[in-house]
DNA sequence: CAATGAAATCTCATAATAAGAGATTTGAAA
DNA sequence: TTTCAAATCTCTTATTATGAGATTTCATTG
């Protein structure tokens, strides 16, 4: 899908940098953009020029120093990682464990702050790094809070993860799952994204749509059924107050 | 200045997020930038659609979760960052010591990555911020190694600084400085931008042009004159180290 | 040094898009 | 419901962007 107006055109030279392909040649960008080569020097130029890719050997080209100083400032000026910080607190005084916030964003979700009491944390999703949506407790936790005519089609799209992780065999199945989840407030995952944790997460809501989620992850010998209980309701209660705290309104929508 | 083309129009509203204004309404973007209502509504919904932006409470908006996702990829992608970690890593276990790399871009110098040991890091510096051009061995390793015709203007941009920390009375004295700084091939800093620091840095080179630069700070009741001298030696040899292997070439300005 | 070839930039006519004045809609608060 | 501010839309005109092709720059090789 070519992009016709050229603020759009100039912006999605960023959205080939990805995990998988973190550097691109001119000639592969041309490529893969459609674009000639006066139009993509001139965009590489303007992007070059504020900082926001730069040129690497081999003529490659990466994310630049101004990407840097930019998330340094969304560190610091984002209100949910602020507000989130001292509940991340206690919740890792409170457990050994890693506690994360995560933010969904279009088809992604992103870890934006996180601390870790655990001994030898097992976490490996540093901040900014993508997530999976088709598994764990975190993309559970957000799906599960989505109105139907939004899920529904999530569902389609992960259904393969979904149902080898354990949700459920069918769509009615998976549906019926995220009800459950939906009421109890809380998604528990064992072993789904990282082999050996338990992940108990429940989402951020605001004005009743998820937009973030609250993490606990703990290591799978300490997880009792009662300790998992036990920080399911502080899980579940820390995000309804950094929601509330963040987003000026209660949450309205934990018992439907 | 009022950019003409559309494409810096759109990249220029990025610009306007800063540590003293990380957070903007749109009446402000307008006022500041000189753009239309509907123009700039036009771009704030390139922009959020892509995830650099996004809005927070009070219809104000920060930088969006693109950014964050995209320094995950720059700490992953950047060659400088990767090939500095042994060598951040063996200085820190030499000597307790906060160890960074400063990359120098435009007007601005940011931490890219950094170690420490020191068991009271005061460095103050996270990934991301800028730093201050006119103060610090950081700064003075970058200006020493710049062309005449560039250094000259950033002598009197940033006269007076220099000459309150102490680094020369007139434009002459702080060339001086700056030719025996470039003989050394290092710079020493006591306390100029965090009180009580010592800062030894020295130049990354790319074809003889300073790019970064690697620091090493301690406190300043360790600093016995010796203990600079090796640790300049050590600093002076692992930025020549990194130089030669992130730009493929030896550094050939050492002793101009 | 010259030759070569790839990368990067420039020129310029034409087409496409952007801008913005003004109108309209949307959303929030009273 | 009314009001008002924020956000979006319409549409004409002006401006800019595009891209074909030419040219320059840069790096490598002999």
């Amino acid at each position: 899908m070519k992009k016709t107006n050229s603020q759009d055109r100039v912006l999605a030279v960023l959205d080939l940098f990805s995990e998988s392909r973190p550097l691109w040649t001119p000639e592969e960008l041309m490529r893969e953009l459609g674009y000639t080569r006066p139009t993509l020097y001139r965009y590489l130029k303007s992007l070059k020029d504020i900082g926001l890719l730069m040129s690497t050997r081999g003529g490659r080209f990466t994310l630049g120093p101004r990407v840097v100083e930019m998330d340094y400032l969304s560190r610091r000026a984002d209100p949910l990682v602020a507000t989130a910080a001292p509940h991340l607190a206690r919740l890792t005084a409170a457990h050994p464990c890693t506690a994360l916030i995560v933010r969904w964003y279009g088809d992604k979700m992103l870890c934006v702050a996180s601390q870790s009491s655990a001994p030898n944390p097992i976490s490996s999703y540093p901040r900014g790094r993508p997530m999976p949506m088709g598994r764990g407790a975190i993309a559970r936790s957000i799906m599960a809070f989505l109105p139907k005519p939004q899920l529904v089609p999530l569902i389609s799209r992960y259904a393969h993860d979904l149902r080898q992780v354990g949700v459920g065999a069918t769509p009615e199945d998976i549906l019926a799952a995220f009800k459950r989840i939906r009421r109890a407030g809380v998604a528990v995952a064992f072993g789904e994204v990282t082999p050996g944790a338990v992940g108990i997460a429940a989402p951020i809501l605001d004005a009743g749509y998820p937009v973030a989620s609250l993490c606990v992850t703990v290591g799978g010998q300490q997880a009792s059924g009662e300790l998992i209980d036990r920080i399911s309701a502080e899980v579940r209660e820390a995000a309804r107050q950094i929601g509330t705290e963040v987003f000026d309104e209660p949450n309205s929508n934990l018992n439907m």
